[in-house]
DNA sequence: AATTAAATTTCGCCT
DNA sequence: AGGCGAAGTTTAATT
C-alpha cells in the first residue's frame, strides 16, 4: 500500500517474499530509510564472527548505509552494520537475505527472513540541529552570567548588539577599559569563525579611538587557525558547552535558593 | 488497523494525535514493542543535557523499558533510554509527548511529536540465542582439532557420546592413559555445569576400573563453583570460544592451503 | 590515513 | 551496590 496524499510512504502488513523483497530492493537503490519487522536468522563475520538463532527482530537500513538489528530486549543493536555499506538482496528457497557488506574493515551481514510482519519504506527529512549541552545561545548566556568564564576583569556590555555587518555575540570591557568583541562557537571553530570576528573588530575601530580588542571563545579551533588568529591579532580562549551548561544550571539553583530562602523571610 | 489472523500487530498511517496516543498507551501498557516515525523534536536531561530541533525520526520503544530515537543517519541513536524506564504520555496543545524517565542516574528524555507518519505496536517472541565467535558445537570441534585446548598430551576418543543421563560432549584419554570426561559451556559455568559433569563421571566410573577425569571448559565459572569441583573431585580447564574460533579459522585455512596444495601437485 | 581520546558510552563480572 | 575492564565498541579530532 503506498500512500500518495502526505508523504511518500510505502508499509506492506504480512506481505509474501518477492514483495517484500521488491520494497527492499526499491528503498535500498532510492536510498530511502527501511524499516521491517520478521522472523529472522543472522550471521556475522569480520572482526569477529556471531550467529544469531531464529527469532522476531527489527531490521532498519539507513540512508547512509546502516544497518541495525534490534531485538525486543536492550539498548544495543544485536548485530549492526555502519554507515557506508554495500547491500544486496535476493530470494534462495523461500528465504529473503539480506546482504550487508563493508571493507576496511572487511565485514559482513547476513540476515535471513522467513516470514515479515511489516515492512516500511520512507523519506526522512531531517535538518535539525542536535546539542548536547547547550546551544550557543546559552554560552552567550553563560558569559553573560559569569563573565569570568572568558577572563578575569571582564564587563559585558551588550548582547547580540547590532554592528555594521551583522550582530555581535557578546560586547564588553576588559579591566583595563579596552573594548572587547566575543564571537563565540559551540563547535571546533574555523577560519570563517576568525574572520567573522576581525570584520567587526574593523568595524568597530572605525567609529572609536579606543582599542578594541577581538576573543574567539570556543570548545577548541581548528588546526591552523591558531596561525591565522595571531595574523589578524585576535586572541582565544578555550570554552565548552558543558562548562557553560554548569554554570547556567548553578545559576538557576542559586535563584532557586534565593527564591526559597525569600519565602523563608516571609 | 488491527490484523487478527497472523499475529497480534497493529500498524496506523499518518493517525491523528489522539489515535496515536491510544496506541501508545495500550503498547507501554501491555509491554509490547513499539515503532514510531514522525516529526519530532527532543529533549535530553540528566549526566548531561541536549535538544534536538524538529525533524523526522524513529522512536522505537521497547518491553524492556528502553527508547531509541534514531535519525535518517548514523549508527548510534541520537537519543535513548536504557532499559528500565518509565513511560508517560499526554497530548498538550496537539503535540503529543512521550516521557521516558529512570533514576540511578536521574535522567529523563522527552518526544514531542506534531505529525506521526506510521505507528506500530506488537509483541516481538524471539528466544533464539546469540551466539559471538563460536557456538558450544563450535567449541567441542575446537577441542577435537586442537586437544592441546584442553591439556597437552590430551587424546579425544569420541564426540558426543551417549552415556547413561545424556550425551557427554567430549571424551578421550590423557597422557597417563587416564579416561577424561568434558563437559564444555560457552558462557560461565555454574552448578548445574558441574553437577552433570559429576553425573557422567559416575555412570562411567560404573563401567571401568580405570581412573576418570571429569574437566569442565568454559570461558570462566561462577563463584563458589570452584570450591564445588573440589569436592566433586573435577578440575576447571579456561577455554573461550574467540580461542576456538581461531582454531577452526587456522585450520579451514589450512585444510584450503593444502587444497591448493594438492591442486598444484596435479 | 593512522592514532588518540571521549562517550548521556553500555555491559558484564567481581568485590 | 559500587568498581574495573572490555567492546565487532563508535565517533570525532589530531598527527
Amino acid at each position: 500500500m503506498t500512500n500518495e496524499n502526505q508523504k511518500p510512504l510505502t508499509v506492506s502488513v504480512n506481505p509474501n517474499m518477492s514483495e517484500a523483497e521488491k520494497i527492499f530492493k526499491e528503498a535500498l537503490f532510492q536510498r530511502k530509510t527501511l524499516i521491517a519487522v520478521g522472523n529472522c536468522w543472522v550471521q556475522y563475520h569480520g572482526r569477529a564472527a556471531s550467529k544469531l538463532e531464529p527469532g522476531e527482530r527489527i531490521l532498519i537500513i539507513k540512508e547512509d548505509g546502516s544497518l541495525l538489528v534490534h531485538r525486543s530486549v536492550g539498548y544495543e543493536p544485536v548485530n549492526w552494520q555502519p554507515p557506508g555499506c554495500i547491500f544486496h538482496t535476493r530470494i534462495k528457497e523461500g528465504i529473503l537475505e539480506v546482504h550487508a557488506v563493508r571493507q576496511k574493515p572487511p565485514e559482513s551481514v547476513h540476515v535471513f527472513f522467513d516470514k515479515i510482519c511489516i515492512i516500511s519504506a520512507l523519506s526522512l527529512t531531517d535538518s535539525g540541529e542536535f546539542s548536547l549541552y547547550a546551544s550557543e545561545e546559552d554560552m552567550h548566556k553563560a558569559i553573560l552570567l559569569e563573565p569570568s568564564l572568558l577572563e578575569d576583569g571582564f564587563k559585558p556590555i551588550s548582547y547580540e548588539k547590532k554592528v555594521e555587518p551583522g550582530f555581535v555575540d557578546v560586547y564588553g570591557v576588559d579591566k583595563h577599559g579596552r573594548f572587547v568583541v566575543v564571537e563565540v562557537k559551540r563547535k571546533t571553530a574555523g577560519k570563517d569563525a576568525a574572520f567573522q570576528l576581525a570584520k567587526y573588530i574593523e568595524a568597530i575601530k572605525g567609529r572609536t579611538n579606543r582599542e578594541v580588542r577581538g576573543i574567539l571563545a570556543a570548545p577548541n579551533i581548528a588546526k591552523d587557525v591558531q596561525r591565522l588568529l595571531e595574523t589578524l591579532n585576535l586572541e582565544f580562549k578555550p570554552l565548552n558547552p558543558k562548562k557553560c551548561a554548569e554554570i547556567l544550571k548553578r545559576t538557576k539553583t542559586k535563584r532557586l535558593e534565593a527564591f526559597f530562602n525569600e519565602g523563608n523571610h516571609k
